[in-house]
Order: C-alpha cells, then sequence, then structure tokens
DNA sequence: AATTGATGTAAGTAAGTGCTTACATCCTTA
DNA sequence: TAAGGATGTAAGCACTTACTTACATCAATT
C-alpha cells in the first residue's frame, strides 16, 4: 500500500503551488485536494485541518543550503570564481525552491514563525558558511578590517533581491546567461569592496 | 460638509492597515469599515467594492521620493556622505511607509500590475536618481568602469532587504542609530568597490 | 474468506464573505 | 422651513469556506 505516502506527498506538491499562486486563503482546500487528484477528506484525514497541512509543507520543501561543503571543495581558487560559484548556488537554490521563496515572502502573515524560521535556516546559514570562507583570508590580511557578518549578509542580500523582483515580483524567467553576468558585477563590486588591494581590472 | 472627505481617508487609511496585518483576502469590509469609525454600507456606497477601495488607497498613498532635489543639494559634499544620506532617506522613507511596503511584498498575487507599478515608482526612481549622481562622477575618473545600472540598485537592494528582514520579517523597530551604523558599513564596502582609489581609512 | 486500512461519494453544517435593499436620521445649505 | 446629501441600522442574499458525518468500495494482509 505505497499510496499512503504517495498521497501525502501529492498534497504537499499541490499545497506548495496552489499557496504560492494564490496565498494560504486564496488556495481553498477543496482546490487542493483536486489539483492533488484526490477527494477532500482525504486532506482532511491525512492533516485534520488546513493550518496543518500549511505547516507540514513547510517543513517538507525544506532548504538543504549544502554550501559548506561546496565552499569546502573550492577553497583553493580565486575570490573572484568562489564568489562567483557561491552566487550562482546561491541564486540557482532560489530559482529551485522558487514556490517556496515565494511563500516565505508572501505569507509572514500566516504563520510568522515558521515562515521566519524557513527563512533564517536558508539565508543565515549560507550567510554563515560565507562568513566563516571569508573570515579565513580576513585573518590572512587579504581583506579589509570589515565585519564580515555585515559583509557576508550583504552579498546575499542583493542577491535575494534580485532574485526577488525579477522573479517573483515581474515574473521573469531568469537564464543562467543572466544570472551568470549579474552575479560577476556584484561580485566585481562587492570584491573589490572588501579587497585590501585592487585588483584594476576595469580601470581604462 | 466636511466629513465626506474625511470618511474617504479614515475609510483607506483603515485599509491600509488592516490589509498589511492580515492580507487583502485576510480584511473583510466588516472590519475595515469597523476600524474607520464607519458602516459597511458607507464604504460599499463610496468605492463600490472592495477592488476598487484596495486600488484608491494603493493611490493615495503612494511613494514620493523626491530624490533628485536632495541629491542637487548635497551634490558638494563628499562621496561617502552623500551615499550615507541618500541610504538613510531610503531607509527611512521605507520605514515610514513600512504598511504599504508589506503590502506592496506581500499582495503580488493580488493585483501584479498596481503593486508591480507602485514598486517600480519608487525604487527604480530612487535607482536613476543615484545612477544619475555615479555617471558625474564616473565621467569625471572617479569611479571605475561598471555598469551604474546595476552598481546604483545594488545599494539599494541591499538596503531593501535589510529593511526587509529586520522590519517586517522579524518584526523588529530598527532605531536611527542602527540604521546610521548599518548604512555606513554597506557604504563603505560599496563606495571601496566602485571607487578607482582606495580610501584605505580601515587600514590596520 | 474475512479483516483491515486507505480511499471515495454525497450530503450537510456553521460561519464568514462581498454586496444589496429598505428605511431612518441627521446636518447643512438654499 | 424645506430639500438634499451623507451617513446610519437592520436584515438578508447568494455564495464560499473549513470541516464533518454516514456509508460504500476495493486492495492487500491475515
Amino acid at each position: 500500500m505505497a499510496e499512503k505516502i504517495d498521497t501525502r506527498e501529492k498534497l504537499l506538491a499541490a499545497t506548495l503551488e496552489l499557496i504560492s499562486e494564490k496565498g494560504y486563503l486564496g488556495a481553498s482546500t477543496r482546490e487542493i485536494a483536486s489539483k492533488a487528484g484526490v477527494s477532500e477528506l482525504t486532506l482532511f484525514r491525512k492533516f485534520g485541518k488546513k493550518e496543518t497541512l500549511f505547516e507540514e509543507m513547510l517543513k517538507s520543501h525544506t532548504f538543504l543550503p549544502r554550501l559548506k561543503e561546496l565552499l569546502d571543495s573550492v577553497e583553493a581558487l580565486p575570490f573572484e570564481t568562489v564568489l562567483e560559484i557561491v552566487g550562482m548556488k546561491f541564486l540557482e537554490t532560489l530559482k529551485e525552491r522558487r514556490k517556496l521563496v515565494k511563500i516565505m515572502v508572501t505569507e509572514i502573515n500566516t504563520y510568522p514563525e515558521k515562515v521566519r524560521k524557513t527563512y533564517v535556516q536558508f539565508i543565515a546559514n549560507t550567510g554563515d558558511a560565507l562568513k566563516g570562507y571569508l573570515q579565513r583570508h580576513q585573518t590572512e590580511g587579504r581583506l579589509r578590517q570589515v565585519d564580515l557578518d555585515i559583509a557576508a549578509m550583504m552579498f546575499l542580500r542583493v542577491l535575494f533581491n534580485f532574485f526577488q523582483t525579477e522573479e517573483i515580483l515581474k515574473k521573469r524567467e531568469l537564464s543562467p546567461e543572466e544570472m551568470k553576468d549579474t552575479v560577476r558585477q556584484y561580485v566585481d563590486i562587492f570584491l573589490n569592496g572588501i579587497l585590501v588591494e585592487k585588483s584594476n581590472q576595469y580601470s581604462e
């Protein structure tokens, strides 16, 4: 009877989809059940109430920012490259979890703590990992004495807002090339901003 | 009979307040009218339907980013100071329009075009003004040859996301001192990132 | 063959929603 | 003082919502 799990997951997927499109209040349990291809009663048998369904969906579609491992593997590469890789990975994860990101941004009113938790789990964790990487280089004198909490978050804030504006607000699909270009330009400015020495590759 | 206008404005204010708290669907016309201290019927007599009320509210609470004038008046000051002033002004405006900002971010699903318009009107205009300022200095060789559209927006994105995370997501009241400190650190990195010469005020 | 567990259909409930209608009460202006 | 316009109260309508109850189906397990 493998349907048991399957049904649950179909419901969770439909919930993610519909709530990201219409919001928590706009997505009715009838429609969610219908999209999942099950009866509404099944929805209530599995989750009891809509609120629980929403919570379970948030739990199940969590971010897994495996950035620490990634950073270890690219540590030897030049600064610029590492930041570009981190930036791209960050944007790609946002894109992959597009619907969840939209819900996070949109449903702060619905269940503030749960949504906040999901957000922090992803953004703050990524920020910490990035901060750790920068720290190693700061102690070796390659970076200026800026606050690395602020600096790491600054980098992610730019990317997050870029994603939010283009993909969520403007409903525009970002191509990999456009993402890469954009990340490059942000990295250029950001890196120059925290490096001790100018790289000057753009001097005319 | 000055009440005519007063009633309208009380309704618009209540709409802003309630929709920012509970979302468009969560804020009922009954509750809006009650918060405005008028009867629900009055609401419908003035606005016909909820959708119109929402639209009028968006129109009435528009951003007026008088940044161009501000930039003219501080043009002679050092770079760092100008950016700090612009950053603070930007954050202050976001704070002042806190509820509207929240609605903009939250209600993309409700009326995408209207919300987008409100957003663009504010952010893009501020970005343009800032870009103009930077451009004058770039042509005089003080700034590196970075794309100034990207650069100006980068600065605003950091601040917007900072505001969004702290004030909206974490529901934390930012003090002027904290805002000033934060802006300073972002300006420091950003400015170093676009300047031709290092300012080096942080070298140990 | 009997039992069990997951699912379905169908009908319904209580509450809330946006919005309307009918009628009354003011206050201001002519 | 009469008229008009803005507001109010009250009732209600048609609809949707989250959620429930009663009963049936059907596959896999025992």
